[in-house]
This record gives C-alpha cells, structure tokens and sequence, in this order.
DNA sequence: GAACAAAGTGAGCGGTGCATAGATCGGTTA
DNA sequence: TAACCGATCTATGCACCGCTCACTTTGTTC
C-alpha cells in the first residue's frame, strides 16, 4: 500500500487521495446521507478543516468521487468488450456492465446521475470522464448503425435512447420500491433483463431480433 | 381558501394539510435540500415539534408528498388519454404527460423516484398510489399488444421496458448534466423525443412504425 | 364539572456544512 | 546557517438540521 499514513505527521503527505478513497469506502457502507466531510476528516485521521485544502467544497469532492466513477465503469466496459467483433454483441455487453456497476456501486451510481451536484458541468474534468463514457457508447452505437441491420442513422438519438434506457433500468431497480432481493436481480441480469431492455430500446435498429422473451416475475 | 389559517388559535384545525401542502410549495421553490422540519414549521406558523404529531418523522411527511405525486400523474395521465381511442397514441400521450410532470416538478419527481424515501414498499398507502399509476400504464400496454400489431405477449416486460424509457428520459433531462435549456428541452418534447424513445422502446411491439427521426442536437 | 386523549409548545441534544484565524512544516533563497 | 514563504493542518465558532421529551392547552366524553 502507498497509502503512507505517516501517522503522527503534521503533513498527511497525500490525503486527497486518502480522502477519495476513503470517501468511497463510507459511501459504499453507509450510502450517500452517511458520508459526512467531519466524519471522513477524522477516520482519515485529519482535522475537520483540512479537507478544504485539497477541495473547495464537499460537492468538489463529490464532483471528483463522480469522476472516478464515470472512468471505473468506462474501464470495465472497455475490459468487458475487448475482443468482441459483432457490435450488437458489444453493445449488449456494455449494458450489462453498465447496470451491474450502478447495483454493485449503489450510492456511487445515484451520486453520479443525482442531484447532488446540480451544476455537473461546471466541473472540467468531470466533465471530461463523462464525456469519454459517452463517446464510447456512441461508437458502439455507430458500428452497430454500421452493420446495416437497421434503418435509423442516427448515431446521436440511437445513443441516447439507449442510455435512456440502461440508466431507467438501473434506476429502477435501485430505488423503484420494486420487490427483489439483490440475488434475484442479478440473477434476471444475467437471465437476460438487460438484453431484453436493449433490444427493445433500439427498436429498429436491428430488425428482426429474436431474443427470448423472459418474464420479470418478482420484479 | 379553507386554510383556515385560525391565526392564533392553539389547535391549528388542519395541520397535516397545512404541512403537505406547504412543503410542496417549499419543494418548488427551493428544491430538496432546501425542505426541512423546521423551516416548514415556521412558515405554517406553529412550533417545531407540531408537525411530529402528524407524521412519525420527515420520511414519513416525505412518503406523503410522493403518494400525492403518484396520484396528480396519474390523474393527469387518465386526463390526457380519455377519449383518445388509438391504443398507440395513448401510450404515447401518457409518456408525455410523464416527462412533462417530472420537468413540471423536477424535485418532486426525484423525490418520488430517487432514494430521499429508500423503503417505499413500508408505506401501504403510497404503495396503492404508485400500483395504481402502474396498472395504469398496464392496462395501456396490454391494448397496444391488443391490436395485433406486435409479435411481442409479454405485457409486463413491455411495460417494465417502456417505464424504464420514459423514466430514464426525464431522469437524465433533469439530471443528466445535459446542455439544454428548459424551453428547448419542451420544445424538443414537444418535438417528439417521446414519441421517438417510446417507439424505440415498444420495439417489436410495433413493427413497421414510421417515426419520423428527429435530432436531438443541443441536448 | 372531572377525566382523558389529542394537539401544540419550547428547550435541548447531537449532528451537519462552512468559514477563518492561527500554528506548523518543507523547500527555497540569501 | 538563517530567514522566509507558501502550502498544509489545527482549532474554533456560526447557523442550520432532525428528533426527543416534559409540559401546557384544547376539545370531547362521561
């Protein structure tokens, strides 16, 4: 570990990092309302004021645990859809690795598409993370386009729809108020929910797609 | 008015009326954060402690808020649709109606929708509230299938997908961290993003439909 | 009229984000 | 070696929050 926590030191020697990471770990175990700057101050080992040094507000700081999210689940898809020809293939991986981070990353995932940074443009390099995710799920889109088996061309309202839809159904199941058990979810992930919902959001996109239809019982 | 505002009086007369509807006011105008108990209190001009009598605690009073939201939707949405026979054309006025709302009442709908509420399922009446809307959007689904003009029998996959459209379209119109303005995004309602993500998602439901592909530039 | 339950009061507890004045350290320069 | 300075951290105070509890007031019921 670099985490050098120097203990006893006047200077922590690098506690933005200790602080994000830290952040992340009381994010994931006591969910957005638990994480206090106070509280991860002193599990940091850190006076209350000190974050403010390394950031100029707690939603700084949210807008830089936000964009870590954004690159986490940009590397896993791109992990997820290396090697894969068939774009449609691709696409539907993406999906899937797109919904199974918003349900492994809870409290991470509603602060990335929340509102607890209203003003998510004002942060550049925040910005640029999103944008990057974006970017790749528009390519995706656009080598599915590419293949002909569809007749829309719009690269820009096909992405767009399709995050619609991902982003609805990891919505959904966080915090539609849906019966299911966490196991249950994931095993109607992996039964095929996901594909499901991307098949049928790019709608003519592809004509002609026969994927079972599975039921949500339960859901 | 039947506020009854009884200025004065030790017994307010209707204070959990007084306080819902306050609170939806408080909600407009300065978003979540900016509801709280006490403020709330104040401005129904009775004591902090008052409204503990009516609601057990602020998540309750916050149940409330989103049960009467699910109805007002609901309402509009039976609106919106009477009259209109085309099964096709009332789901898509229902998704307009949706998107609308939650652009109408951004923090209202995050509240119905987000995680401010984390175990709606506890509160029996809002459960009958949402159900209700829910059946709603059901039942329309299940008269598209009616028509024949889909290969597709599974009325609650269709409706789950096409929830997640709609909801993840207002989601991210309002959370996205988009570039738009509120006109240009009515107008781009207006315009037919609805119409355009609905038909994406009711894929197959629907073969054939000719949508006219519209941009979403700016957004 | 007495008893009682519901409704409202007001002080207080522990927690929060935020701002700022002062103490301390590491590195640079004379 | 010594002075200095900017970055970092400490310590404290402010205003706000949700919630609890002993108390008072009110309306109703016997």
């Amino acid at each position: 570990m670099s985490e050098t926590p120097a203990t006893g030191r006047y200077h922590h020697g690098d506690l933005r990092r200790a602080l994000l990471s830290e952040a992340r770990v009381m994010l994931e175990s006591d969910g957005i309302p638990g994480l206090s700057l106070r509280k991860l101050a002193q599990r940091v080992g850190v006076s209350r004021g000190a974050p403010y040094h390394h950031f100029k507000s707690k939603e700084a700081l949210l807008a830089a645990i936000i964009e870590d999210g954004f690159r986490q689940v940009h590397a896993r898809t791109l992990e997820a859809v290396d090697g894969v020809s068939d774009p449609w293939h691709a696409l539907r991986q993406s999906g899937r690795v797109y919904v199974s981070f918003a349900l492994q990353h809870p409290a991470l995932y509603r602060m990335m598409m929340g509102h607890m940074v209203p003003e998510k443009r004002a942060y550049e390099s925040l910005k640029d993370a999103s944008g990057t995710y974006y970017e790749g799920l528009r390519a995706r889109i656009g080598a599915c386009i590419g293949t002909g088996q569809t007749r829309h061309a719009d690269v820009e309202l096909a992405a767009f729809t399709v995050w619609c839809g991902v982003h609805g159904l990891a919505s959904l199941l966080l915090d539609g108020g849906l019966e299911h058990t966490p196991s249950r979810v994931e095993q109607t992930i992996e039964g095929g929910l996901v594909d499901n919902v991307l098949t049928g959001l790019v709608h003519g996109l592809r004509t002609g797609v026969d994927q079972p239809s599975i039921g949500v019982d339960g859901l």
